[in-house]
DNA sequence: ACGCTCACG
DNA sequence: GACGTACGTGAGCGTA
């Protein structure tokens, strides 16, 4: 090939690879490649960039010269001159970082220079090449909208915006700085960059930095001259700050006169070789691209093969279960050769074994490892000997198991490793246990958190239900271990043999099964929900757990003995009414008094055979008897203590004082979390005996609980995805939305409405979430079906967007087997098609998850993204109650929490749902959760 | 282990 | 035309 010397007339074109990554980053959904889950979304952004851009070429500003741009390492010259130096800059982003090495690779793919040179930026070479180019007598483009490479524009040399498609000369740099190319340094090192952490001149912006510029010509006359600036402060601050503003200056002018290893003429504009590019993007398996390069460079599409994941995977399957494979590690030397394993894998499933099931409070017995399919280990650490009944044996450990300490100051490292990723299933449970033990496990994979996001109302997502069901393996069970009932052990008292086989084929089946799952999710076109609604909620979770809430146990043991004494005193009376005792706990024996002994009518046996004594029974049958109400009395109360204030002071954990709840991630198939050990999403609100039971939760001496709640959020979903106009202007209108509908239906003017009209629309807006049928609301209302029907069939009338949501969400559930929510995700539906009663279940079902769900998926946006947005807070997320998050906040910085979390809740939407009805979220605050609701 | 009842959104 | 019915959870208790 003949070389052209670099020249007149010619037109080199500089790419900033950075800048093209990240916006193909941005753009695009978490993609994975089909075959094997490596992320490529950026990749094949990159691509679609890089061809869009060759694409364009034509015409007179076509390059003759080209070359893409990289940074290389994060340590530059820079960084030498100021330590601080885009000290800032958040790390990147673990999916982004396997991706990297690609974008070269694509690069040289499409046959176009590609360079970096370590330990300087992209930037400068960029400069050296724009200097080179113009010094030549050629042109030169630079692509890329930084500001930072606005000081190389003129005599020659424009930018490209290619996002904005727009070019960028001496006056647009004018337009952006004030100055002119040759000035921009001196613009840059007084304005600062909080971006990169440039420190600039305090209080001085790029408006006033250039008005000083041109006035005083340049920044060295300014900063000689400073002392004739009439603004006191302004003075001050040139004078104070004039080394700083020096060191700026040197960080924000670029190298113009590297010494490059490679020449202009190496960057010839060549065409892309399809015996290269090809088989690139076929290996890429970028389907559409390939196809429509293959067409352009009118060559043969290479096949990309649709490999099918899950069971027809070969390789799993190729690979037994087999517990002799399973290694025990019993000492440094063979920890460390798995560590070097895993390092060079970058991943690994990771299972710990603990004393019990209680994340706060058990201990760690033992780790087990897993890098690929039959390759696992289990590293025994606090097994205890088997010592007979002698008391002293107790503490005594068992051989074959290395110090605790030494094994986990090997693992940690690894553990929290960004570039490891730690595989489990139920990972949130392991990485609490381990953030006990001051080890930060991250990043993770959760093959728990992957089924959910796939298989959400399909089947339960516990390890032994998806071992069988995709690994067709049944795992060895724990109970034969653990005993049983008076015998049971726990998990330190398994002898380490025992322990080794079924340890480390939990690693095992957690790894394989996440290597089911990983191609899995894309095809199933949840990687999105997974990658931004699942897995970011683990550390969020796992912090709130940690933090737990403070209970007063005086206040709650107070409560108990008054509950006590009132309940004793209703079992008198009911006692004296029915002549004799027996327990009022009991439904069958009540419901053989009430119906049997004294005759009551409206007895109604359920399929057990048994009276049904609800509270909707006794509450008919309180007009016409004395003993229901008190039945009823004495059931709140026997509630109220037996489940809140006896139970919660077990909950008070003995080294925090507080209590931790754990969230289930996956216990409810619509996305909300649900809470346990103990509940605390159902802490009584409603009466007003029961309200006072959040008086005992409290907020720290100095703090103040913060409780902050979406008002309607579900009918606002409603109102969005239905299309309910009048719905959508009543929220517009910050109307009472109850009384708007009564209003409507009933057609009642507002100023007229009665609380007991709006009492029964507020029953039928709430009955259209569930799915309504006239019999429910009638029994909810308490009056006749004909009359429930009536009110429903007006609501449809004035409201059709609702028949028409139910009746389109009822087919695609037909047709595809689920429904999803705005964000995407996906609730099975397998029982729609069912005959029976359970068809009536599910398609009501069907109709609520979307509107649960989306909700759901809103507050667990705002939830992931509420630590960064009040990292500089003094404030603790605490609780979240489904439409309700709960902060302990420090008392001077309540409003500034206020502010922040509200923000981050209303339009937690945003960006990628847009919703015609805002959301808003109202506030309250005070010394305990009573008074902060 | 299971059903009933009832606490919450 | 009949059949059952509001959606989603977790916990304590009685009873098998």
């Amino acid at each position: 090939m003949s070389e052209t010397q670099f020249g007149t007339g010619c037109h080199l074109h500089l790419i900033d690879g950075s800048a093209f990554i990240f916006r193909a980053y941005h753009a695009l959904p978490p993609l994975t490649r089909k075959s094997d889950g490596l992320p490529i979304g950026a990749v094949a952004g990159f691509c679609n960039m890089l061809h869009r851009y060759v694409e364009g070429n034509t015409g007179p500003d076509a390059p003759t010269h080209v070359a893409v741009i990289f940074d290389k390492g994060s340590h530059t010259f820079r960084n030498d001159m100021y330590d601080q130096y885009k000290a800032n800059r958040e790390a990147m982003p673990e999916d982004l970082r396997p991706q990297m090495p690609l974008t070269r690779e694509a690069t040289k793919a499409f046959n176009i220079a590609c360079e970096e040179i370590e330990g300087f930026e992209a930037d400068d070479i960029i400069a050296t090449l724009a200097v080179q180019a113009r010094k030549a007598g050629g042109k030169c483009t630079i692509i890329s909208s930084d500001k930072d490479l606005m000081q190389l524009v003129g005599d020659g040399v424009v930018m490209h915006d290619a996002m904005k498609n727009k070019h960028i000369d001496r006056e647009g740099v004018f337009e952006k700085f004030g100055v002119y190319p040759e000035r921009v340094v001196d613009v840059q090192a007084l304005a600062g960059d909080s971006v990169d952490n440039v420190p600039g001149a305090p209080g001085i912006g790029i408006k006033t930095a250039a008005l000083l510029i041109n006035e005083y010509g340049d920044l060295d006359a300014l900063l000689e001259r400073a002392g004739e600036i009439k603004q006191p402060k302004r003075r001050e601050t040139l004078i104070n700050h004039a080394d700083q503003i020096r060191l700026s200056r040197d960080l924000v002018k670029l190298d113009d006169a590297m010494d490059l290893p490679f020449r202009l003429e190496d960057l010839e504009v060549l065409d892309p070789d399809p015996e290269v590019l090809m088989p690139f993007l076929a290996e890429m398996e970028f389907r559409t691209l390939t196809k429509r390069i293959a067409a352009q460079l009118n060559v043969e599409e290479p096949v990309i093969e649709d490999k099918a994941p899950a069971s027809d995977v070969p390789a799993l399957e190729a690979v037994p279960f087999d517990q002799a494979t399973y290694e025990h590690v019993s000492d440094a030397a063979a920890l460390q050769t798995w560590i070097d394993l895993i390092y060079t894998r970058g991943y690994v499933a990771v299972d710990t074994e603990t004393t019990g099931l209680n994340d706060m409070t058990a201990d760690l017995v033992g780790v087990s490892l897993c890098v690929e399919a039959g390759h696992a280990c289990y590293i025994p650490l606090s097994h205890k000997a088997a010592g007979g009944d002698d008391l002293f044996s107790d503490d005594t450990l068992a051989d074959g198991q290395m110090p605790f300490d030494q094994c986990l100051k090997m693992l940690k490292p690894m553990l929290e490793d960004p570039s490891i990723l730690k595989i489990g299933q139920n990972m949130k449970y392991d990485a609490k246990i381990l953030a006990r033990l001051n080890i930060d496990v991250a990043p993770i994979d959760d093959t728990m958190l992957m089924s959910y996001a796939m298989h959400a109302g399909l089947h339960g997502h516990g390890m032994d239900t998806l071992s069988e069901r995709y690994l067709g393996h049944t795992p060895i069970p724990i109970k034969p271990l653990l005993g049983s009932g008076k015998s049971a052990r726990t998990f330190d008292a398994v002898p380490v043999a025992e322990a080794v086989p079924y340890a480390a084929e939990d690693a095992d089946i957690t790894l394989r099964l996440w290597q089911v799952f990983k191609p899995l999710l894309h095809q199933s076109q949840v990687t999105r929900v997974y990658e931004t609604m699942e897995r970011p909620l683990v550390p969020v979770l796992t912090g709130m757990e940690r933090s737990g809430i403070k209970v007063d146990r005086d206040t709650l043991s107070r409560m108990s003995n008054a509950f006590s004494q009132k309940m004793a005193g209703l079992e008198d009376e009911i006692y004296e009414i029915v002549g004799r005792k027996f327990n009022v706990g009991s439904p069958a024996q009540l419901g053989e008094i009430l119906f049997d002994e004294m005759g009551l009518e409206g007895g109604k046996k359920g399929k057990t055979g048994k009276y049904s004594t609800g509270a909707d029974v006794l509450e008919d049958l309180a007009t016409e008897h004395e003993l229901p109400r008190r039945v009823l009395d004495w059931r709140s109360l026997s509630k109220l203590k037996s489940t809140y204030t006896d139970a919660l002071q077990t909950h008070i954990n003995a080294e925090t004082g507080r209590v931790h709840t754990s969230y289930s991630i996956t216990g409810a198939s619509t996305g909300r979390l649900s809470s346990n050990d103990p509940n605390l999403q159902n802490i009584p609100i409603r009466s007003e005996e029961g309200r006072r039971i959040r008086e005992a939760f409290v907020a720290e001496q100095g703090k103040t609980l913060v409780a902050l709640d979406y008002s309607q959020i579900e009918l606002r979903i409603l109102a969005h995805i239905a299309n309910i106009p009048a719905l959508k202007q009543a929220f517009a209108d910050g109307h009472d939305i109850h009384a708007m509908t009564a209003s409507e239906m009933f057609d009642v003017p507002l100023d007229e409405m009665t609380p007991d009209i709006r009492r029964q629309a507020k029953a039928i807006n709430f009955g259209v979430i569930y799915g309504i049928s006239g019999f429910g609301l009638a029994r909810n209302l308490r009056i006749p079906r004909s009359e429930a029907q009536g009110f429903i069939d007006r609501y449809f009338e004035r409201f059709p967007g609702i028949r028409t949501y139910m009746d389109d969400t009822k087919t695609f559930a037909k047709e595809h087997g689920y429904v999803q929510t705005l964000f995407g995700r996906k609730i099975h539906t397998p029982n729609i098609g069912a005959k029976g009663p359970q068809a009536g279940f599910a398609s009501r079902a069907a109709i609520n998850a979307p509107i649960q769900g989306t909700a759901a998926d809103v507050i667990r946006r705002a939830m992931i993204r509420m630590p960064s947005a009040i990292k500089n807070i003094p404030a603790q997320m605490l609780l979240q109650v489904h439409d309700e998050l709960l902060f302990e906040v420090e008392d001077s910085a309540v409003d500034d929490l206020i502010g922040a979390a509200k923000d981050v809740m209303e339009n937690a939407n945003e960006p990628i749902v847009k919703l015609d009805v805002k959301l808003t979220v109202d506030a309250g605050q005070g010394n305990n959760w009573a008074e902060a609701h």
